[in-house]
DNA sequence: CCATGATTCAAACAAGTGTTTGACTCGCCC
DNA sequence: GGGCGAGTCAAACACTTGTTTGAATCATGG
């Protein structure tokens, strides 16, 4: 049996993971790590500061699980790296257990900020903005207005964030959709490359 | 000034749109309204019966104000439907002032489920995505798998609600992208028409 | 074995929440 | 004017939250 400030660490990242940072509460927390309410004062001094920690612990955890790249190198073609970035990025979402935690409380900060958002842009959310941004500015070749390279890169991780954000909308609407994982990455992989097609073509002119 | 009753959904649409069913308070809802706290209790029950009250009166405003096909008719190219659809979609999640609380609402549901999730959806989501979903079957063909007719409109919606949910994130990451919103709105149609467009391609196999 | 510091525990605390209460005010009809 | 019902109000209630406290327990080195 582990510490108890490891414990804390791992209780807090399924809770806060599951109910968002506001919702979750240093009681629940402390009942799933068996542990004393005091202990987290004890050993993080507050909630705000546990909360941190979780982030700075996932983080390893989720990049060495879900590698960003899924294995292919920088010098596969755009379209490969798209689809592994795709992958990746949807099943960390929408995986269970801890690797899938840091997107998932990503996820949750995009929707519902707390102080610790400007942090964890910066920490987690930037590099694989920077890494997709690559992608689409190749795809879309290089005289691509910044612009047009940002709205696409938008455009990819919005479907795939959508899959995370509205599940319990979707659930209800179509049954069953969200559950195999790799069919949605190919569908949004496949959406996407004629989506950054278009839009080359767009900013191209009329010919 | 208009009755409490009145003055407590007016402040109530702004509260809860601004900071969710669970983070906006009676207290200030009342104090925005210039009432007593137990003026809630007293016209509405408790704080779940005002929230569906402000869910319905919220509904007609954003219809009448922003009609979801946007002036052109179902005879129109299915383009051009898209386009309305999207345009509508992004000015109700990314207006501001009271035309704009629906589908903020709609949008915090999404993301974070209160009990009025499953009315909700009955409501005013599955219209819509009859709507959006017929828009796609036409464009993908009438012999498209409902699967794929499905994940387009998913990846329609997906990018729309991108704007809002990952706002303060986006806003962050890349500064001024989210203002204007009939350049959003035009991108992403053309993302979606070449989205879909590709996905048809595939559908129909190698020829 | 015991002293000392680290750790745990039940209990309490202060602040905030939704809700209820009972007195009070106001307007209206007989 | 008097009674009456609808509406309002300050105050309190019951409960949950994060946090603190001070004593009890444990572990370890002398």
């Amino acid at each position: 049996m582990p510490g108890t400030r490891e414990r804390l660490i791992d209780a807090a990242g399924e809770v806060f993971a599951r109910r968002g940072f506001r919702e979750a509460t240093i009681r629940e927390i402390c009942i799933a790590a068996g542990a004393n309410v005091a202990a987290v004062n004890y050993h993080f001094g507050d909630k705000d500061r546990l909360y941190l920690a979780v982030l700075r612990e996932t983080h390893e955890a989720a990049v060495t699980h879900f590698p960003p790249d899924m294995g292919v190198s920088d010098d596969d073609p755009p379209e490969v790296r798209l689809d592994a970035f795709v992958r990746s990025l949807l099943m960390r979402l929408l995986h269970e257990g801890r690797p899938a935690w840091h997107a998932q409380l990503m996820a949750r900060e995009m929707s519902d900020p707390s102080p610790a958002l400007e942090a964890l842009v910066e920490q987690s959310v930037r590099p694989m903005w920077k890494r997709l941004t690559g992608i689409c500015r190749e795809l879309l070749g290089e005289k691509a207005p910044k612009r047009a390279v940002d709205t696409c890169a938008a455009s990819v991780v919005g479907q795939c964030l959508h899959y995370k954000h509205a599940s319990a909308c979707m659930r209800l609407l179509v049954p069953g959709l969200c559950s195999e994982v790799a069919t949605l990455a190919s569908h949004i992989t496949r959406f996407s490359l004629g989506g950054i097609e278009a839009t080359r073509r767009e900013g191209q002119g009329p010919c």
